[in-house]
DNA sequence: TAAAAAATTTAGACTAGGCTAAATTTTTTT
DNA sequence: AAAAAAATTTAGCCTAGTCTAAATTTTTTA
């Protein structure tokens, strides 16, 4: 049978949650995530675990199943390509599309997710940066650093957003900092770890832990 | 407060079924087209009353009020650029996109729609000539003629369908009659009042009388 | 114009998802 | 190794939307 929204973003959500390693997922994580209470949460889990799509005991956290697993990378496929749409099409800023996404991404119809892939021209990151799985379910995440483990002098060039939130995206906007962006750290101050960096060659800017700790970058 | 993709689908079909003149829908005439029982319909009516979208009093059959009819109007744009989208765009045939726009007619942001209809060149009709509500919420139904009407002899340009059902479009494209087709009729069999037509000036064919109930057509 | 038929509403129940409060299990501290 | 704290589950309840069966109102028919 069909899975409806919020099992969907269930699966989704305990997808990211579980990391690249696949680790077990607490109740309460996916209470934060799913912006519910955890008993909520439970009854959900048991549904869930019924339809074969996590592997849960009580008390034990969550995995995805196999079948789980290809659900929410499916899901995950199209809210990127949509953004990808939204973005490169529309013409929305990537500060804008998430919550657009949010809801597309549920709509059903592979043959739809197919034709959009097509149109786009069979696109491999979305506008953040972040992987789009392929059509067979394959999603490979790019092993990118976090710019705070860039030294100083070291040119690395921005590849993607730990933080997704609007006011960072802006921020970025703001800043000059935006995908492919060459990133040169000058300096780095003891105190508070912000940092001097030069962007795409032009003047220096500073900017605070929590950005760098956001930014990811490749070595080049 | 925002409305339910239930509320507007019901907001939806009254608008349709209340036609042009904006008369009475029963309950029995909803519940078949929601495919629900009607004291489902009853209660929804009830609801949709509370939130002042329609005119409803027991027994009396229901209209939309001028807030339910923007509402309904905003639903129907959405549903038709998304078709127009899916054709014109993902390559979908007009007998494909009914569905899918169904779901799409309830993806919430004003500027999503505006910004699609900006992306599509502010389209006027969807892929099955129905015409577009403008951004401000005006709908011209043009009055077409449906083909029994047309005299032998006549000349007229294919402009729309009545039915929308899959299997009714892809016997059209069988046929080779398509939106903007020439259709000439040549002969009416008194029997069953099939029809003998001429598709934009090429080989004769003949048409049965549920075919021609469904055509919409314009005088040249 | 009264009876029969049809249409509609009411009553009571169910499922999906969610909540609060209380109970239980696991983990952390003493 | 208890006791305390934190995490999780259970119990009982709520709303949206749906259903069936029964009651009521309207419309048709005789
Ligand atoms: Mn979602
Ligand atoms: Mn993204
Ligand atoms: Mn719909
Ligand atoms: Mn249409």
């Amino acid at each position: 049978m069909q899975n409806s929204f919020t099992e969907e973003n269930y699966l989704k959500i305990i997808h990211a949650l579980s990391g690249r390693d696949g680790g077990e997922v607490s109740t309460n994580a996916l209470a934060e995530s799913t912006a519910t209470r955890a008993a909520s949460v439970t009854d959900m889990l048991r549904k869930l675990a019924e339809k074969g799509l996590i592997n849960y005991k009580k008390y034990q956290g969550v995995t995805l199943t196999e079948q789980g697993e290809k659900v929410a990378i499916k899901v995950i496929r199209k809210h990127r390509l949509w953004e990808v749409f939204l973005v490169e099409k529309l013409g929305f800023g990537w500060d804008e599309v998430h919550d657009i996404a949010e809801e597309l991404e549920h709509i059903p119809s592979e043959v739809l997710v197919e034709k959009l892939d097509t149109f786009l021209g069979h696109p491999k990151f979305d506008p953040h940066g972040d992987p789009i799985p392929d059509a067979k379910g394959n999603l490979t995440e790019p092993d990118y650093k976090v710019l705070t483990d860039v030294q100083i002098g070291e040119k690395v060039r921005m590849m993607g957003v730990l933080d997704h939130a609007p006011s960072f995206l802006q921020h970025l906007d703001r800043s000059g900092i935006k995908l492919g962006s060459i990133i040169q750290v000058k300096e780095i101050n003891e105190y508070d770890k912000s940092a001097s960096v030069q962007i795409d060659g032009g003047e220096s800017l500073f900017i605070s832990l929590e950005v760098s700790k956001n930014l990811l970058v490749q070595r080049r």
